[in-house]
DNA sequence: GTTGAGCGTT
């Protein structure tokens, strides 16, 4: 009997593998092996070329006229989506494994927001695209047979379902949700997405998609607009993703820096008294967010960077809801770049020396300099959602550019928080839920403002608070925070106000400054020079 | 016949 040696990958040990008697080698004595592979190929010692082998109805063929195998070491190939980075030989005592893994997990995914005309046939032809879809159901209602709106499917490969859980999908021309369901507990996802900083505007996702496709395979990218000199790229592999972080890299000519997209950190459900006090829960095994006191380090790798709050959530979904954050505007426009809180229901610390930096929104790109403590910013730290997400839309359906939190293990529909649906930290206690509203929360806030909505909301909160309206109140916290804030931009130009954080749409001028952790305009995120971006609110 | 957050008569 002949036998073909066989390794996983290229310079792995071999694994001697019985061919047939007709000298072929079945393709399932080497699936038994090798799970997941799909043929055989090997270097050519004279050509020094990889060359495949020959495969036909589940049989692999030798090379050779004499139907021999001859003493070449075959590896093995495997699906394209199966491949990883090429210099990743690390992994390859793993990767097996993995896959075996992987293969257990898929799962059902629920799908939600179908059109009440989607048909368990055209669900099923939508996903197909991605895989081979073992099952596609739609939920009905017994007695009409209506549709729910929502059904279930499953993928034979959990690449397949991986990437359709990390893309969108637009569903008989209605934009529907993809996760897992019930998936609170589900642990396993890991973020395949990375930050990319210090991007110019020329940079466009056809440029980061073709870069970075050379690592793996990339499922989305993602460029915040306006433009805020960063972007998101996901790959179907974490592991990819993981290995990017920390790098710096070349594009168009450009250096930018690859970090981790900060994973949202768990919801800090408990919510009690000044004891800020969280560490994620979801670490994904490579950092802790140790959020200690009062300041927030959006640091990666667990390390106190910056000292700037930020703002690991506000996803158009909202998912700050039960937390002790806040947004207002963050995101695109209006305010963008800060996260004003209300802080209601005690929050933590409004009158210590270490108040929530005047930008908490600010996530470093990675740069290594002009780092700051920002300690005293706002005496207002976060709590209180108003208008997180700005320009997204709630439910993130028909916004081409959102991207799919559920990749990133977050799951938007807040578990079991008591605090679903209306924002129970509304500051304002107005009543109204801004993430409901669908207008820019810069806009918002800015009417509620002429209303005296917020200055007196606000007030009771805050006991430096000296009255007037919220803008007001903008411009004096950020006003005495801005011992440090002015010093951190030793560039700025005049133009800006950094007190007039109220002035949403007011295009600041920052250029040369690296850090901008005042009171700017959510504009002022297109200095060139910045690297005071907040990506988590797009995560 | 309407609707649009959710979690599945196996």
């Amino acid at each position: 009997m002949d036998f073909v040696q066989v390794s996983e990958e290229e310079g792995d040990e071999p694994i001697e593998l019985p061919a047939e008697e007709d000298g072929t080698l079945l393709l399932s004595t080497l699936q038994a092996q090798f799970p997941g592979s799909c043929g055989l190929k090997y270097r050519n010692m004279d050509t020094k070329a990889v060359r495949g082998v020959r495969s036909n109805e589940g049989r692999l063929f030798p090379p050779s006229v004499d139907s021999s195998w001859g003493e070449y070491i075959y590896f093995c190939v495997f699906p394209k989506e199966n491949k990883r980075k090429s210099d990743d030989n690390l992994e390859n005592s793993t990767a097996k494994t993995k896959r075996i893994e992987t293969r257990l997990r898929c799962t059902d995914l629920i799908v939600l927001g179908l059109p009440w005309k989607t048909t368990e046939d055209s669900l099923r032809e939508y996903f197909e695209s991605y895989g081979e879809v073992l099952m596609a159901q739609i939920k009905k209602d017994v007695k009409s047979g209506q549709s729910k709106g929502f059904g279930f499917v499953r993928f034979g490969s959990y690449e397949a379902q991986m990437r359709v859980l990390s893309n969108r999908h637009l569903i008989d021309g209605r934009w529907c949700e993809v996760k897992v369901p019930n998936s609170k507990g589900m642990g396993h996802q890991v973020p395949c997405k990375v930050f990319v900083g210090r991007c110019t505007e020329d940079i466009n996702s056809d440029d980061l998609r073709e870069y970075f496709s050379k690592f793996g395979e990339v499922t989305d990218v993602f460029i915040p607009r306006p433009f805020r000199a960063f972007s998101f790229v996901t790959f179907l592999d974490p592991d990819v993703a993981q290995s990017l972080c920390g790098e710096d890299h070349i594009i168009k000519g450009v250096s930018v820096h690859v970090s981790n997209a900060a994973p949202k950190a768990e919801q800090n459900r408990s919510h009690q008294g000044q004891n800020f006090n969280y560490n994620s829960g979801n670490n994904f095994g490579m950092h802790s967010y140790h959020h200690q006191g009062n300041h927030m380090n959006s640091g990666r790798s667990g390390h106190h960077r910056g000292n700037n709050q930020h703002n690991a959530h506000g996803s158009g979904d909202n998912p700050t809801i039960g937390n002790s954050h806040s947004n207002i505007g963050s995101g695109g426009y209006g305010m963008g770049g800060n996260n004003f809180g209300g802080n209601s229901g005690g929050g933590y610390n409004n009158s210590g020396s270490h108040n929530s930096g005047g930008n908490m929104n600010r996530q470093d790109g990675g740069m290594p300099y002009n780092r700051q403590n920002n300690y005293h910013g706002m005496n207002q730290p976060h709590n209180g959602n108003v208008g997180s997400g700005g320009w997204m839309n709630q439910q993130n359906r028909g916004h081409l550019d959102m991207p799919n939190l559920q990749a990133l293990g977050i799951n938007p529909q807040g578990s079991s928080s008591s605090n679903q649906g209306q924002n129970m930290n509304n500051p304002l206690g107005v009543g109204l839920n801004l993430n409901s509203l669908p207008m820019n929360p810069a806009l918002v806030a800015a009417a509620l403002n002429q209303w005296s909505l917020l200055g007196n909301q606000l007030q009771n909160q805050n006991q430096d608070q000296q009255g007037g309206n919220f803008l007001s109140w903008v411009a004096q916290n950020s006003g005495h925070s801005n011992a440090s804030n002015m010093n951190n931009c030793g560039g700025r130009k005049g133009s800006n106000n950094p007190n007039s954080g109220s002035a949403g749409m007011i295009k600041g001028d920052n250029s040369g400054c690296n850090d901008q952790q005042n009171g700017n305009s959510g504009w002022s995120n297109q200095s060139s020079g910045s690297n005071s971006v907040d990506k988590s609110n797009f995560l």
